[in-house]
DNA sequence: ATATCGATTATCT
DNA sequence: GATAATCGATATG
């Protein structure tokens, strides 16, 4: 009997995001979003991100400079910066450059792949359907309701570090197409192609199930 | 299927 | 006091 085998998840090193947002955030398409927990192991393929630049970009929180808010940003590469907005919802950001520049990769939209019970119950969805998956993770204030990401708890964290319960890693799977596109909700710089999705990804916010275009 | 709108608060001017 | 890297509900074709 040979025994199951659960794909092996190796965790990105600093190196990796000691790099460009543009080279990160395509870079990261294909990549696995994991939460551990106690009792709990939440995983879900990177499909969709957004970069933003350290330097002459409006349309980044570090445009202005570095504040309380924004400092982990200006801190090393591969950890986490989260932020609330619109009063209601958490972003997920990993750092970019080397320390003491600002780039930073926006998480957008996510595959569930373990967890989706523990997904579906944070964020007070059912899920019956498999197109009600999509209401899991497509979304950049989705997947972080889904994954339990805070600014009290995650802010800082080191993405690198699977002891901090939240981290990034790679199982070997590549993407078969990528496309770049705008960003998504921004006023400034909105016509600048920073958007990372993988090609025809159900999961990639704004997707129209069911529909062909 | 697309468009518009209200909610709700940390953060900065 | 204004703003915001969003979401979900409602309205309309």
């Amino acid at each position: 009997m040979r025994p199951p085998r659960t794909t092996s998840i190796r965790p990105l090193t600093r190196d990796f995001f000691e790099r460009k947002p543009r080279r990160v955030a395509r870079e990261l398409l294909g990549k696995i979003l994991v939460r551990e927990e106690k009792h709990n192991r939440l995983t879900a393929r990177i499909v969709e991100v957004e970069a933003y630049l350290g330097a002459n970009d409006p349309a980044a929180h570090s445009a202005a400079g570095q504040t309380l808010r924004n400092a982990v940003l200006f801190g090393p590469p591969g950890h986490a910066y989260i932020y609330f907005i619109y009063g209601n919802h958490y972003c997920l950001n990993v750092s970019c450059e080397p320390a003491g520049q600002a780039g930073g990769v926006l998480f957008r939209a996510l595959e569930p792949i373990e967890g989706i019970e523990v997904m579906a119950r944070a964020r007070g969805v059912a899920v019956a359907t498999e197109r009600d998956l999509r209401k899991l993770t497509s979304g950049p204030g989705r997947l972080a309701e889904a994954f339990g990401i805070t600014r009290a708890r995650d802010n800082g964290v080191d993405l690198t570090w699977p002891r901090s319960g939240l981290w990034i890693g790679q199982d070997g799977f590549k993407p078969r197409s990528i496309r770049i596109t705008p960003r998504i909700g921004i006023t400034k710089a909105a016509d600048e192609l920073l958007r990372y999705i993988i090609d025809g990804n159900p999961f990639v916010s704004g997707t129209k199930l069911g529909s062909k275009s």
